[in-house]
DNA sequence: TTGACTATTCAAAGCGCTTTGGGTGACATG
DNA sequence: CATGTCACCCAAAGCGCTTTGAATAGTCAA
């Protein structure tokens, strides 16, 4: 069933078929009732590609996900951020393009799907410090929300962000309040943007009390369990081991976890551990006392925020980049104590 | 730049210029060099939407995500099956569309996928046993492929699915073979196949040997960590608390390791898990010594599978539908001994 | 020299929609 | 009675591509 169809099928022009489905005030509304549950009862929908190609909008939103060509994973809080995006774009009425792509050639995949056309905005994820994409896009002069930033990047542009280096500095200055002064970074790739600020937070709150940060303590790798369970059994292992972990993923501490119980220690009493939490949805951070100390902030929420900044921008090319940060809480849960 | 645009630039006409480059032979070799060299210089690439308006076909699949009412929750198995299917996907040219929908109305979702003509295949995820999905499809006309099967479905339809009631009689029999005789089923939840399949596994395995399960060593449950947990922290307070669990997931048996470690028990000693492993990118079963015992099976590898049997089924709708069993390894880690 | 091919190229129609630029009556106004 | 104003409705153009059906020129055997 398309348009002409219907059309025929009411003795009507399309001209007016359309105008009474899209809410057009020139159409009497005996005739828009009249059309409306024809379309209901034809299941009539009309076809998005002629829709876009005849609008020159195509209600679909992309994102590029890149693929760590070296880990070939896909960064596991995609899943919610999507989730809530996708809550926002449904109840616009825009679709969600995906595209895969090895991260080396990802201005490839940006270039091509301006070229072709078939995304009306797109949403950065995964920011670098320095983000060849934003000038890029800005020149492409596609919409675009960065999840998150890019440090390095000067001009103006639209994003969402946690307060990363915030969350971290308030998780530090609470381990050395707790009296550890022997803490451990187990981070994110450092080139990443959201990972090179949460370093920042953790450096601040040591100088704030004329601390060094220990380079034998800090590790910077992709967020994986056996990541962190190495990482922490080699610390660990040391004679000056910390008393104390920051983490930058649930995933990762529970790696840390295990190599604390494989020492034959017991994390919140002789070991202290506090993560990121992004609240996943299959990952709860335990129900009544939280698992982990942690900086709280639910990706889900950014999604839901992030697509809604897109769409803004999209309704309305010209406003001025908006941008958004999202505080992290702090909660407290079994696995910090004072230091021993 | 398009179609017209380049033609006039060329000189020739919009046929010959979409001929040059689509690769029909009524070309000449000549023209054929002289009109790609342009394309690539002036960076032409044809819009999607007139292509697949002009030519009926969308080069697009759709993948409707299911998210559960109840968690609010997207499968995070999701996040590598996309991965592998995109691989497959994009080899092929085709783009991904995501269609996030609250379970309780997928069937609209697929009904609006295909009256509005946006793709030209679907994905089905995690079927039930009983799918109205499936009739639905057949009905619609949209040619698609099942992740997983649907028991009680009897018309043909094509699938990939793993063999999960043999990987979960395996399993069971290795635990039985170690001599434990109270052994828990953490299960997914139990309308859903795959979970129904694992449980008449673990079940068959134990009638073999005139075995009876123990309805109050099962769970059927959305597969979390804090489920895991619970499930096994309840069981393990009882007097005759179980030796051994067989779980459908990581991160439910990262879980239960937390359970019995709070216990004051340990795993692979006193108390021997089995997890069902998916292999995730994020979340690899240990390096060298595999940290859980598994069924495993890469589900990556099953959305490059599923995603190749759609294209050829698009490609050929009229070909009966193909079925495909993937075996699971049971590999062998540090959470099963012997029972104590 | 002619007719039959073959190799290239093109104009135009059509995919299903929106939107522009009129029509056509009915009715009120002067 | 002529004119203007509404309220509705329509034909046709156009979005950017593919594809059908022809046209043109060159080649070769008869």
């Amino acid at each position: 069933m398309n348009l002409k169809e219907l059309a025929k099928h009411l003795k009507l022009s399309q001209t007016t078929v359309s105008r009474a489905l899209n809410g057009y005030p020139e159409v009497s509304e005996q005739t828009r009732q009249r059309v409306q549950s024809a379309a209901r009862s034809l299941n009539y929908s009309p076809n998005t590609r002629a829709k876009s190609l005849a609008t020159g909008r195509t209600q679909a939103i992309g994102h590029v996900l890149p693929i760590s060509a070296s880990h070939e994973m896909v960064n596991p809080v995609f899943g919610d951020f999507i989730a809530g995006a996708g809550r926002t774009y449904s109840a616009a009425g825009y679709e969600i393009v995906i595209s895969l792509v090895q991260d080396q050639d990802e201005a490839a995949a940006y270039r091509n799907l301006h070229a072709r056309g078939s995304v009306d905005g797109i949403l950065v994820h995964g920011p670098h410090m320095s983000d060849p994409r934003i000038p890029l896009l800005r020149e492409l002069g596609l919409p675009f929300v960065v999840h998150g930033r890019a440090s390095q990047e000067t001009g103006p542009y639209s994003w969402l962000d946690i307060n990363n280096q915030r969350a971290f500095e308030r998780a530090t200055e609470f381990l050395l309040h707790l009296g550890h002064r022997r803490i451990a970074l187990v981070n994110g790739l450092e080139f990443m943007d959201f990972a090179f600020r949460r370093r920042a937070g953790f450096e601040a709150a040591l100088a704030a009390r004329d601390l060094k940060p220990d380079p034998a303590l800090m590790r910077s790798e992709e967020m994986t369990e056996v990541s962190g369970y190495r990482a922490a059994r080699e610390m660990l292992a040391r004679d000056d081991a910390p008393t104390a972990f920051l983490v930058s993923s649930m995933i990762t501490a529970i790696g840390i976890r295990r190599a604390i119980h494989e020492a034959g220690l017991e994390m919140g009493r002789d070991v202290s551990v506090i993560t990121h939490d992004d609240n996943l949805g299959y990952l709860k951070n335990g129900h009544s006392v939280p698992i982990f100390t942690a900086t709280r902030s639910s990706v889900r929420l950014a999604g839901e925020q992030a697509a809604a900044m897109l769409l803004d921008l999209i309704r309305d090319p010209a406003r001025t980049p908006k941008t958004q940060v999202l505080e992290a809480e702090l909660i407290i849960g079994a696995s910090t104590g004072p230091a021993p």
